[in-house]
DNA sequence: CGAGCGATTGAAAAGACTCAACCACCGTGG
DNA sequence: CCACGGTGGTTGAGTCTTTTCAATCGCTCG
């Protein structure tokens, strides 16, 4: 499937490109960032960068998929947001002059491209349609963890997970979601055990069924009800 | 203190400007500024903009406080951001292209003036300063609420309401913490019996004292210890 | 001075966490 | 091919935090 190698992809080609914050690029722009990018394939469970260091450019993601996480006191992680192919990864650090608040890892093999800051920035700088695209982005990345907070704040623990479930049955398209019990805790905000009583009792409302480790959706409005209380 | 009227309040002699995304501003920019914006007194308690409707534009703080926040299934708020004098309000629905997904209240007597969404967008594109400005803010509000929703996951009651006496002591610069216990409670995210139950330990611990609903912070260092386990 | 809302307290119940143990799967090496 | 070790998943029991509901108190504003 995942080609392992280090070898160029070309944006051109890139599929995951067409829903990206670069859909609007044409012509000579994409002959740049073709030119200014690397290319790199990720096996499961690698940094791409790690909270505190300091940012050095952004990741696009061609295949794969990224958690962004932050770390409580203790150290255990808190699942910000789950990147999937055709987003782009680190871009707010970019901005903010500040090092990275949070970390990004690999969830399964991945190719990641990487376009260092000065090349980035002069994209911005030369391309409204890409500003545009970010401020509207990061706009409304605001306003989703505005909810976050508030779900987080008020729902009880059945209700994010059925709300979450939802939210990563869009992220993993069709296919089953495919994460640890540790990592579906962290995005809940829970913990693993708690989570993993909450998965067998909607098995048993058969809300969703279990593969393995992979979760199947067999009732999407079921769950939806369950989150909306 | 407050001038009630709604007379027009000059922006080159905005004190609070000076801390605000628009200090970079000089000159012809302020002359705009000033020309195009209206001003307004704002009681307490008085909604800047709400939920679901459609933005029109800016809102400027002149002198006051202004809660922002979202609802829950039941209609309880859970407050994402207070701002002060100083801030603007309201920008990120400039860029999203979608209804306020967080309503904007005072918290006490305001002035506020307001820019409307074309003249704040005419601003942004002729003033790259101003736009590095919100970009940058716009991140730096994304890395925080990252930060927010962890705590929020992995912190007791507790440990957020001491964190929350720490932020909250900034923002009232000197002057002692005013706000209602429902919604301090809905900062924290809890329920206000909780609330008090916890205040009422902190004064045990003499960490605050109260006047009334007001609250004075004793010992901020010791605050923070107890936030940061 | 009285009404009413916000603040406070009490008691009971529910939700979630922790700790400890056990199970199951998977890859390794013998 | 199978035993072994290890990691991740699962279960149980007990505890603690936090919520809920009900009642009372006490400012503050007419």
């Amino acid at each position: 499937m995942l080609d392992k190698s280090h070898r160029h992809i070309a944006c051109e080609n890139c599929k995951s490109r067409d829903n990206s914050l670069f859909a609007s690029f044409c012509g000579s722009d994409v002959n740049i960032l073709n030119s200014t990018k690397s290319c790199a394939f990720y096996k499961k469970s690698q940094p791409l960068f790690v909270e505190n260091s300091v940012p050095r450019g952004v990741y696009c993601i061609n295949e794969g998929k990224v958690k962004i996480f932050g770390r409580g006191e203790e150290g255990k992680e808190q699942i910000i947001h789950l990147a999937a192919a055709g987003e782009i990864v680190g871009f707010r650090a970019m901005f903010s002059g500040e090092t990275y608040k949070v970390s990004a890892t690999t969830l399964e093999e991945s190719n990641i491209c990487f376009i260092a800051k000065n090349d980035f920035l002069d994209l911005v700088d030369s391309n409204p349609n890409l500003r545009n695209g970010i401020m509207k982005e990061l706009s409304i990345e605001l306003a989703e963890r505005a909810t976050f907070i508030t779900n987080m704040a008020q729902k009880s623990v059945r209700e994010r997970l059925a709300s979450s479930l939802v939210i990563l049955n869009d992220i993993y398209s069709g296919e089953m979601i495919n994460l640890s019990r540790e990592d579906l805790a962290n995005f809940v905000g829970t913990a693993t055990e708690t989570l993993i009583r909450l998965l067998k009792d909607f098995k048993e409302e058969e809300l969703i069924r279990t593969h393995a480790r992979r979760i199947e959706i067999l009732n999407k409005e079921g769950l939806l009800k369950v989150a909306g209380a």
